[in-house]
This record gives structure tokens, sequence and C-alpha cells, in this order.
DNA sequence: ACAACAGTTGAACAACCGTTCAACTATAAG
DNA sequence: CTTATAGTTGAACGGTTGTTCAACTGTTGT
């Protein structure tokens, strides 16, 4: 869409034969703020801890000692990675007494996850 | 599916009131296995380089050196990460003369970004 | 008011990760 | 054979990141 945030350092000969091929491909690049937007959005995902997190909670909510008990980690960690979720929008979560119940904001998150789990299976 | 690789630690009275949330938690937890195959998929898509190279070649392949000037990068930095691209499978690669040129592997993974695009969209 | 528990937070430490640099292989051309 | 270019690789450096620990807030029950 926008190239315009990228400099063309021309530093082999390639450049001239396969100037086309270039320009393909620099109009294929997304504006650099939405590459980090999304590599900032896997990489949230990129964690086998908060990944755990959000399977633990798909389906019923659950409250932080309950998601520790069940990936057996300390409270304050969950809680860390439960901020990053939080920040990133994948939970959502609302008190009950002493309790904080988090689930699933989106169901969108769902389906790349499935779709990721359908392509590491081959 | 399996959860034996999980253990308890019942560290707060939740765990009481709570443990049919449990049970239920811990049965939608996939392999501690798959977990980490899943978190080291989406790593590799969690940055901006390897991203960028994803899009760049999406469609038409590129060389190294094609690559490193559309992303305004040492060929060096590129060969890294495409190095790591191949290592999981997200590109193929096919050498004519000194040249390497480089495309993805699959379909499957332009599926999975795509749907990234449309969450962080909102 | 006090004790107990759920949860959050910041600092610190170790492990991990991406780029740079230099050296290397291999193919092509003179 | 020699030179130039495309690409890869390993070590090293700096920045990032996840967990631990301790201290903290807030709610519940006595």
């Amino acid at each position: 869409m926008n190239n315009a945030t990228y400099e063309r350092i021309p530093e082999c000969e390639c450049h001239e034969e396969h100037s086309d091929l270039i320009e393909k491909g620099r109009a294929t690049l997304p504006e650099t703020t939405q590459l980090y937007d999304l590599s900032d959005f896997f990489k949230v995902l990129g964690d086998s801890t908060r990944l755990g997190i959000l399977f633990a909670i798909d389906g019923a909510p659950m409250c932080v000692c309950d998601i520790a008990g069940v990936l057996g980690m300390t409270k304050s960690a969950v809680s860390h990675q439960l901020k990053v979720l939080r920040q990133n929008r994948l939970v959502k979560y609302s008190k009950v007494g002493k309790n904080v119940f988090y689930e699933l904001s989106d169901d969108h998150v769902r389906d790349i996850i499935e779709k990721a789990l359908e392509h590491i299976g081959e």
C-alpha cells in the first residue's frame, strides 16, 4: 500500500535486472506501522504461557488463582502475562468479590489459533 | 486433550469452589509439546523483519539481494531471518545461478496473516 | 480493627533474540 | 586462474523478555 517509508539500497546488480520484481515486492508491503502492529500481535501469541492462559479460559471464565493452578505457575507470573493480554485486548475481565475473572474478549483470536494449529499439524 | 503434563498446585481456596471450572480449563489445554509448537510458530511471525520478507515475496519469488533492497537491510540480516523462515517451513527456495529465489511455501500462512490483519484493524 | 486471601506491581536477574561484522563457500565472468 | 558477486554462517554485542521475589492494594470474614 504505502511504500514511502522504505529506502532503496541498491547494493547488488540484480536490482537492475529485477527492478520490476522489486517494485512488485514493494507494492505488496504494508505500512511500517501496520507491520509493527502485526508483529506485536503475533509476539503476544508467541509465548506458551500466554497461549496456555487463552486455552484455559476458552469456554469458561477463570480467576487468576485458578489459571495459575491449571498451568502450574505462580499467581504473579500469570498476572504479568494477563496484563500483556489485557493491553492487547485479547482478554477482558470482571471483578467478583476478591476474584477477577478473565475470559476471551473475542473469538477472532480463536480462529487464528485454530488456523495455526492446522498449519503446524502437517 | 492430554493434561497429565501439568501439576496441580492448590495454593488458594477458590480451587475448592471452582474445581469444576479447573477441570474444564484443563480439559481445553492442549499437550505441552503442542503448546510449544504453537508458540514457536507465532514467535516466527512475531518479528517485523520476517513479516516484511513474507510480504515482499508474496506473489513473486525474490532473491536475497532483492529482498534486502526492498526492506532496506543488509543481505546478512535477511539471510539470517530467511534461515528461521526456512527451518519453520514458511518459505521454500530454488537456486538459479548465483541467486537463490525464495517464495512462500504455503498459502496457509497468508490466511493467518490476513485474519490477524482483520483483528488488529478494529 | 485485624487477619487472611486474591491480585497487581516494580525491580532484578537470567535467558533469549536480532543485527552487525568478518570470514567463508560457490557460482559466473574475464 | 583470478576476480567479483550472491549468499551463508558463527561470534559478539545490545536490547528485549519472562519469571521470581517482595511489597503493595483491596476485599472478605471474624
